[in-house]
Parts: structure tokens; C-alpha cells; sequence
DNA sequence: CATTCATATGAATATCTGTTCATATGTTAT
DNA sequence: ATAACATATGAACAGATATTCATATGAATG
């Protein structure tokens, strides 16, 4: 048994030369953990209708929290989750902030999964 | 003030036919609440890091452990809900049973989050 | 048929996460 | 400056979730 073998259900399922081709092409972990973190946003029903709002046009804390019937703070707090994840910015006019989508591949993960979802 | 107006920041910021445009271009609670899901089982390191294994080969259940290294049961758990959400498939041969993904979506999705982690 | 090995599953637990409440910050107008 | 309004934020709580442990199921082998 070669290093870098895998011993397994006590065989050698993989080979080395298989152990090595899927280690190096395995992504490193930092990014697979962030990977992993941006979908966690992507995964509260709350955030995802927050987006969908968006995609039709920038709005104002409260505009959103009407539209989905939920108290301020609530939305407030998932605003600040999308912001640190870059999913949307946002701009002040007067008293009111104006959120709105960061760029265009948020609309593409969007569709993505939403095809996915569809099928 | 027309019915369907929102009034919102004491004032109506939002007029009648952007509410109407917005509600009607929305996709049905269901299916967000469907997309919210799937998001949230690729919202998790170690269903991601199972996903990318996959992409390189079909395992088994003691493949994956070994390379994760964690215990069998996490990831016999962490399966059932990848296949729970028809991401990855299994068959069975002898005593083990061999996961690999689901379909060819699986892997867009992936690389499409991809692209905008490494940005 | 009993044993061994691979996988699945239920219960328990510790951790994480979303919402609410109370309150602070920041802006406008009187 | 003070009042009124929009938003942000910290603490607290309830509900969800990932992992572990113990054990069950299922298949191959002697």
C-alpha cells in the first residue's frame, strides 16, 4: 500500500493516483467554506423574497417591511446580512435608506436556482 | 389613496402601479420558500465539500468519511439530505452503496457560486 | 446461521440563527 | 434645541441544525 492510499470498507476503493487527482482538485477549504456561507444567505425565505423585491427596484427599509408584513428591525437586521455579503448596497436620501441589488450575478444565481427549483 | 398604495415612511414612496408591477412579477411564497431550501443544504461546509468529491468521482459512504475525515454517521446524515433535495443519486454494490451527483445542474450551480466567491 | 463489515437511523446535545423588543443613531423640520 | 420619523443595533429567546453516540438494518462470507 503506496502512501497517500486510502484505506477503505477494508479495500482499496480509490488508488492513489485517484486520491491525488481528487486532493488536487479539490478547491482549498477557505474557499469552500465561504462558498458554503454565501449560500447560507441565499438560504432563509425571508432574504431570498428580500432579493426578489429588489429585482424590481430599489426600495426603503420600510417599503420592504410592508411589503413582506414584517416589523422594521427584523428586516433591518437581514439588510445588514446581505450587505456584508455584498448582495445588495444601499444609499441614503434624506431620512429613508434605499437598498438595491450589488450587481448582476445576484439576478444569475437567482435564475439558477430557481430553474432548478422549477423543474 | 388608492386601494393596493402603500404608505410607507409617511409618505407613499411607492405608487400604485410599482406595488401592482411588483406583486405580479413576484414568483408564488412556495417557491421561494422551495428556492430558500436548496440553498440552504449548499449552505453548509460539509455538504459543499461532499458535493465537490462527487464532482471528481462516484464514492462511498467510507470514501468520504476517510476524506473529510469525519465519522461515518455525520456523513451518512449529511447524504440523506443531499439526496432528500435529488442532488446526489446512490446504487448500491455488495455492502457499500456509491453516491454521485444527481445531474449536471448540481455542478453549474456550484461553479456559478464559485465565480462570484472568487471575485 | 452466525459473524463481520458498510451503511442508516433515532436520540441527545451543543451551537447557530431569525425574530422580537427596547433603545440608540442619524436626519429633517418646526 | 427639540420633536418626529427612519433606520440600526444589542440583548434575549425560541426554533433549527450538525455532530456524536448507540444501535439497527442489510449484505457477504465462512
Amino acid at each position: 500500500m503506496a502512501i497517500g492510499d486510502v484505506e477503505c470498507c477494508d479495500l482499496y476503493h480509490v488508488h492513489e493516483d485517484v486520491v491525488q487527482a481528487v486532493r488536487e482538485r479539490m478547491p482549498e477549504e477557505d474557499k469552500l467554506y465561504d462558498l458554503a456561507e454565501l449560500y447560507k444567505v441565499f438560504g432563509d425565505s425571508t432574504r431570498i423574497r428580500i432579493l426578489f423585491l429588489l429585482l424590481e427596484s430599489e426600495m426603503c427599509v420600510c417599503d420592504i417591511a410592508q411589503l413582506l408584513d414584517m416589523n422594521q428591525s427584523a428586516i433591518s437586521h437581514q439588510l445588514r446580512i446581505l450587505k456584508q455579503s455584498r448582495l445588495v448596497k444601499n444609499r441614503r436620501e434624506g431620512k429613508s435608506v434605499f437598498y438595491s441589488l450589488a450587481d448582476d450575478h445576484v439576478q444569475t444565481i437567482l435564475s439558477q436556482g430557481m430553474e432548478h427549483v422549477e423543474e
